[in-house]
DNA sequence: CTGAAAGCGCTTACAG
DNA sequence: CTGAAAGCGCTTACAG
């Protein structure tokens, strides 16, 4: 009934030896005989003994915490991507024997907010830091990777002289985007249009950048028109189609979603306007979000592999702070088209 | 680019003070007249200065973290329910001003996982633990209540003389089960089976209870051969009625499903064998999953709110580590039938 | 190979 | 109202 108090004095005491040998046992130092070492673990064992982490951590070990930065102003917890997200990176951090303290912004401009990322790490709860969801060069961050921490962030530009300290993750939106676009001209369709995503994340800006190369690559037109503003949620996408059907009498034959769930959002909108995807407007999403395959019709998308990207961010950042791998800077995902039922030959 | 190095005796130097006022300044105490305080504050804010987490904890304070430990073999990454559990107990926790220490426990009887679970509560990682996804009465969790530690356990049963540090959440899964027969039998079914969860949880357990009270007290009879084993997994869901319409010449009309990924698996074996729902078979499942509104038909069901009860166990569990809410122990919450296109009269 | 001792950065009785 | 000092439970040079 009584939470155990012992600690190490108490052990050493019980093994025989001091607490400097103790301590040495749990650290696995070479220089411990076998047989003071099995002594030792023998009481270790039989007390249930766990070295308290607060002190391990002041007398100068590592925390062995990350911190997980998720920003979504929306409904995080409706999002099955951002649970692949979490349970990706506790999942690689507990291999390499971390734990993970998940953390929740809504909101990244409320300086109340930053005042309590900020803290986190100045309290040393955690070693380093992965941000998912962050604007392109959010200061806030950038401030954390100046003061030295060590901080991985998703979705983000590499600057020019980039500080050991900092690890960015992207995929190639250039290529998902080209293919996307390559595909739908193989299809036949030269009245393209595109719904953006947040154009402060720095995947909002490569995938329109991309799509804007790929379609002059294909020698076709982009109408102003048909470029319609999102930020990587549904309702962006069905409210961007449902201005478009109200508004434009000349429309495209296909859209390019920024995401899948961009996507969701358009071809709900086009539905409700009495029109077919793919029959009357060709959808291609970005993602492969884990709905997209059962979804009516079934998305023809750019597939990306978040759980591959978070564990070896994790992997990188933890190595990093254990100034292992200390050249790795960036992580480049590739990513490929699926091809399933949303768009059609015209 | 250097790590921040200040500490409280320095904050108490530039502010001419002593590491006691500093303290007594951080944590608020009556005693220090307001402009000493105002002093010291203000280097606090301008050198930018977070009292050390561990320290802090060595010195006697709380970690203000909590664990939440998820059971779960399967691909707890692809559950959209999961998420919701996560984000609402780091939100409420955060409220409070707690940290969340998320773990995944593929398997509850490897007994080195349970050794790295019970290491987090030794450590003094966390103050307090949320655990989800348990079989009812898990030794592990018991013995760590026995020793004190702060747990709180969804989905299980209230010992005769409960622990002052257990809690322990439930939904009415009786109420649950009774609404879904009552409803399937007003609409004139009388041949219903059942699909059941996982026994070695308690929600498992109860729900079948309730199912078979429900069907006496409606004067059905329960056959046997339409009570199907199950595991809360759309895999269970589906291979249940795999095997039933595989082998059974006499098929029930209706089914109701421990929960709806096991309803949403029902739904996919009736299809496959060329049958319809509501038309052929009536389903009803019991969660009120986030997909299940958006199923293929709308699925009729139970709704539990999750979110709610996981925001309750949270802030009951921090104030129990608080000592405050002395007597709490048990939550539960209603559930309530939310009928859509899964069920027909017949 | 091993112990005594200093130190990590706090908090909190204690004394004044 | 405030400071000096002890103590939280570890780790790690240092000396032997």
């Amino acid at each position: 009934m009584k939470k155990s108090e012992i600690n190490s004095s108490e052990i050493a005491r019980l093994a025989g030896v001091s607490r400097s040998t103790v301590s040495r046992v749990i650290n696995n130092y070479s220089n411990v005989p076998a047989e003071t070492r099995d002594k030792v673990l023998k009481v270790i064992e039989k007390y249930n003994y766990f070295p308290n982490a607060s002190a391990q951590v002041l007398a100068g070990k590592r925390a062995r915490t990350i911190g997980l930065f998720l920003i979504d102003q929306g409904n995080v917890s409706s999002d099955i991507l951002t649970n692949m997200l979490i349970v990706s990176v506790i999942e690689h951090a507990s291999v390499l024997d971390y734990y993970v303290l998940t953390h929740i912004i809504r909101n990244a401009k409320d300086t109340e907010v930053i005042r309590n990322v900020r803290e986190i790490f100045y309290q040393r709860r955690i070693d380093g830091g992965i941000f998912i969801g962050a604007a392109n060069r959010e200061p806030f961050i950038e401030q954390l990777i100046d003061e030295g921490f060590v901080v991985g962030v998703v979705d983000q530009e590499l600057p020019d002289h980039p500080e050991p300290n900092r690890i960015v993750s992207n995929f190639n939106n250039d290529s998902g985007m080209k293919q996307a676009v390559a595909y739908l001209a193989g299809l036949g369709h030269s009245r393209i249009g595109v719904v953006n995503g947040d154009m402060n994340r720095l995947s909002g800006q490569t995938k329109y950048e991309g799509f804007k190369t790929a379609m002059r690559m294909c020698g076709l037109q982009v109408n102003p028109k048909w470029v319609m503003d999102g930020d990587f949620h549904e309702t962006s996408g069905y409210n961007a189609i449902q201005t478009l059907l109200g508004i434009e009498s000349e429309l495209p034959t296909a859209i390019v979603a920024a995401n899948d769930s961009v996507a969701f959002g358009a071809i709900r909108a086009i539905k409700e306007h009495g029109l077919l995807v793919p029959d009357d407007i060709s959808i291609i999403g970005f993602d492969d979000h884990a709905l997209s395959e059962k979804h009516h019709p079934p998305l023809t998308t750019i597939r990306v592999d978040f759980s591959a990207m978070l564990k070896r961010m994790t992997t990188y950042l933890i190595e990093k702070i254990e100034q292992k791998t200390l050249t790795v800077k960036e992580i480049t995902l590739d990513c490929s088209l699926v091809v399933r039922e949303s768009c059609r030959r015209i």
